[in-house]
DNA sequence: TATTGTTATACTCTATAACTATA
DNA sequence: TATAGTTATAGAGTATAACAATA
């Protein structure tokens, strides 16, 4: 058929540099936004997490996430330090701890998001509204059926 | 017509989280192999270059990679550790430094490269041949005109 | 006995800056 | 003055294991 068929593994090779490309454009735009506190994808999608819930628990957020509550504890050690939002004991489980936004980060998430959008745009900006929809239609086709316990539940939000 | 036209931000978070399952899948893949030494993705990259290359100085090596001669160094640094390649002088140029592949190298690369293309066609398993090369485009199309410059070296001017 | 989150620890990939030794 | 590679340092994202408090 296809005689210019690419080897899986090259395939694999140009995604993992993309994605390195990807995290170091956002982290490069993000940082000369000068905030007074540091954003990254991985943080503003933890910060959007949250504000979307209002409170939730930590564990619940490493589930939608798709990261383990060791990392999380981690993002929200940060984040809290940086005032964007705060611990709070769960009324009706005391092991389990809420997070929710500081005011601080409510008034300019906002702002930090659509921003991001942005920066996602411009990452994206050489494919037609078409293309985007089949990469991101092939992506989520990749991942089916085996990222189990990691990918399935949050990929159509 | 698609009116579900996804956001480029949720594409980028998708393929950020494939690239992750990715990662941690050729990591577990390569580890079950249980060699001697410690394989990944990134660093059979590396051997496979250098395999290619037969002799190859460290500074083509981070260009051919699309890393930074710093890490190159790390990288090598770990896997001459593990008895994997050797550095030689380049009898042409004091300053730089050539990268061999050691016997024992040469004799099983050759497999786990095998290997690794076996993981990387499991991770692609649910595209046909022709997704396959779709999506391999995208990727080349999403980073055109504006990684080559970022990959390289424009930063550090 | 199971779950929530943390302390402690580790590791992969990547990078910048300053420096040495050449060229 | 410019290049090759290293020492020193850093940081982002992720993880496992053992444990405490609570359920």
């Amino acid at each position: 058929m296809n005689s210019d068929q690419p080897k899986a593994i090259d395939v694999i090779h140009v995604l993992m540099r993309s994605s390195t490309y990807i995290r170091t454009e956002f982290q490069a735009q993000l940082a000369a936004l000068n905030t007074p506190y540091h954003l990254t994808g991985p943080r503003l999608r933890l910060l959007s997490t949250v504000a979307e819930a209002g409170k939730i628990r930590m564990n619940e957020l490493a589930v939608k996430l798709g990261i383990k509550a060791r990392t999380v504890t981690d993002f929200v050690d940060a984040l809290e330090q940086d005032k964007l939002l705060i611990r709070l004991p769960d009324p009706t489980d005391r092991r389990a701890t809420l997070i929710e936004l500081t005011e601080l980060a409510q008034s300019t998430i906002e702002q930090a998001l659509a921003y991001q959008d942005k920066i996602a745009d411009s990452v994206l900006e050489n494919l037609s509204a078409e293309q985007r929809k089949h990469f991101f239609d092939l992506l989520i086709q990749i991942t089916n059926n085996k990222t189990i316990s990691d990918f399935c539940e949050e990929s159509a939000r």
